[in-house]
DNA sequence: TTGCCTTGATAACTCAAAGACATTAAATTC
DNA sequence: GAATTTAATGTCTTTGAGTTATCAAGGCAA
């Protein structure tokens, strides 16, 4: 059994008054109230811990022990709510944040960049993780934050849709779909599309870009980065679906590549922020959604000009209960 | 305002479990209590500590926190307990011993290697001083024990005559009182004792002797230290009384002193140990007694042989509140 | 000494809050 | 979709911390 705060802080106050009395006043507390408390604790512990003699209480030698230990304890039971009320604000400390590997690598590290600029006392553990399990990560606590495309299975999880990423058509110069102008999706409608490997959700993305256009791509090939996904287009095994915002940092001159973005309807996917629905950090994950929308809508500015109507990031919803958007 | 530890024990069990119901479990009460006071908590302090999520509860940034500070303090109160119910039998530490003069330099040297010897966890502090500023700082706590000479003012204190310690005279070869031959008490009457100087209660006693005998003694001289006191009968300024235990320290060969104990009614001075009566250490303190006494007495064995039936050192009465024997 | 005043202990009573039990709501699992 | 698990909620009980009133003992002043 232990003894109470309160009975320490009686303890403490006796020990400091050397009186009964004033260490009840001390304590805001009645005389008998504190005696009852003292004697209790005496008896809880087994020691006498003070001489009640005049005019001066003596605190016995095993008092001196115990008195010493009760006050660092209630120090540190005064510093463990100090500490709280300030973490309670405080926006620092470490983040995990979880990346689907078809958006770390494009426009993350200048993201991080600028964080660090705004949140100066928070450091971002990033690790990339590819849908399905990033969602585990998220609801397990193995991450704080997910950032990912839809669709996802939202349950349990609140968010922030970021941007609509358009879809741009990568195809080797050779090739039927490689011309410079304009593509429409109805366009790669049996179009033996390139694709990622599986559990990668751009692969599903594309293939319901191909859906919605009436039919299913041939699935041959798959590929395990965005990068080899690219070399293998470059190698003229066929055309992709590239996110844009991977444009500038896949694509360079002179690789006898086109890049043609969609008129009409544009496909794409939406980014998206993710936290638990139950985290008590959403003020602070929502602030951080608006500052990674605002990155991504800067960088659809420096996006580079291809064939077509420039690919135009729409900004979508506002915060909300992830959940409540799902049909 | 400060959480209690009961609240402390029930973040903790919740962050070890992960779990309300197994966390209530543990700490033995139901689980709605338990909720209930992590609420409470959480509202004091100002933090969500725990994120409750399926199937296990989370912990929060400002929790991980809180969570090992509660532990820290946990720990340093059940040390406390442990501390108490240990120091509450232990006999160790330091003892502060105050001494009067007169008593000091003879005997307690051996009594200190002896009482080393057995309680070698205890040292002691000694303090040689008189009677009157001996019981104030005994009775404030300046010392925990006192060991002096009857009589004195009791009052609040409890205690433990050791031994009845016989006074033996003093006088030079030439003096009327000099010779060999066993003395009356009766004798010394108007005789021009040497004292000690005010304050010391050896003075006293000494006067107490003569005044018992029918006349009080004609104060001349005062000496500051027994020692002093032996150097002026030496040099033939009178006769003066000497506790026994003093001799062997005191008296040396060829001194031109005769040392005269005694007959009939022997004047002798009653050393006792106190302290006070509301010391949580009283058994220890009669340990310490007895030993004492046991020492007194053995030292009696060694007391010199002088004139006239040798000095023989009664014990007295046992422990009992010293107020207990005042008339 | 006597009486006053302070101080700690004791007793009876009050009230707040901690806990138990029953129930609900939500989420997971089969 | 039913069953099960788990945390929250509501009601009632009980513990215990606190209050006021009173007592006993010690110190102080007259």
């Amino acid at each position: 059994m232990l003894p109470t705060l309160r009975q320490l802080e009686y303890i403490v106050a006796v020990a400091d008054t050397g009186q009964f009395v004033e260490a009840a006043r001390h304590c805001n507390v009645s005389q008998p109230a504190l005696s009852k408390q003292i004697r209790e604790v005496e008896e809880l512990l087994g020691v006498t811990l003070f001489e009640r003699t005049r005019p001066r209480v003596l605190v016995t030698r095993a008092g001196e022990e115990i008195v010493r230990r009760a006050r660092r304890i209630l120090l540190e039971a005064r510093e463990l709510v100090e500490v709280a009320s300030a973490s309670g604000q405080e926006r620092r400390g470490t983040l995990r944040l979880g990346v689907i590997p078809t958006i770390a690598p494009y426009g993350l590290p200048g993201l991080l960049a600028k964080l660090r600029g705004l949140l100066p006392e928070v450091s971002f553990a990033i690790q990339e993780l590819q849908t399905e399990v990033l969602l585990d990560q998220l609801k397990s606590g193995g991450v704080d934050l997910a950032l990912l495309a839809h669709p996802f299975a939202a349950h349990g999880l609140s968010g922030f849709d970021l941007v609509v990423e358009p879809f741009v058509l990568i195809a080797p110069l050779d090739h039927p779909l490689g011309t410079c102008a304009p593509v429409h999706p109805n366009d790669i409608v049996g179009a033996s599309l390139l694709l990622m490997e599986d559990g990668h959700c751009l692969r599903d993305q594309a293939i319901e870009v191909c859906a919605d256009a009436g039919a299913p791509p041939a699935t041959s090939i798959a590929a395990v980065s965005v990068s080899t996904l690219v070399r293998m287009v470059e190698s003229g095994l066929g055309p992709t679906l590239l996110p844009a915002s991977a444009l500038a940092t896949e694509l360079r001159a002179g690789q006898g590549l086109v890049a043609r973005s969609f008129e009409g309807e544009q496909p794409g996917r939406t980014l998206t922020l993710q936290w638990r629905a139950t985290s008590a950090y959403a003020p602070w994950f929502t602030e951080i959604g608006e500052v990674l929308r605002a990155h991504y809508l800067e960088l659809n500015a420096a996006l580079p000009v291809v064939a077509g109507p420039k690919p135009l990031m729409r900004r979508v919803g506002q915060a909300h209960r992830a959940g409540d958007m799902m049909p």
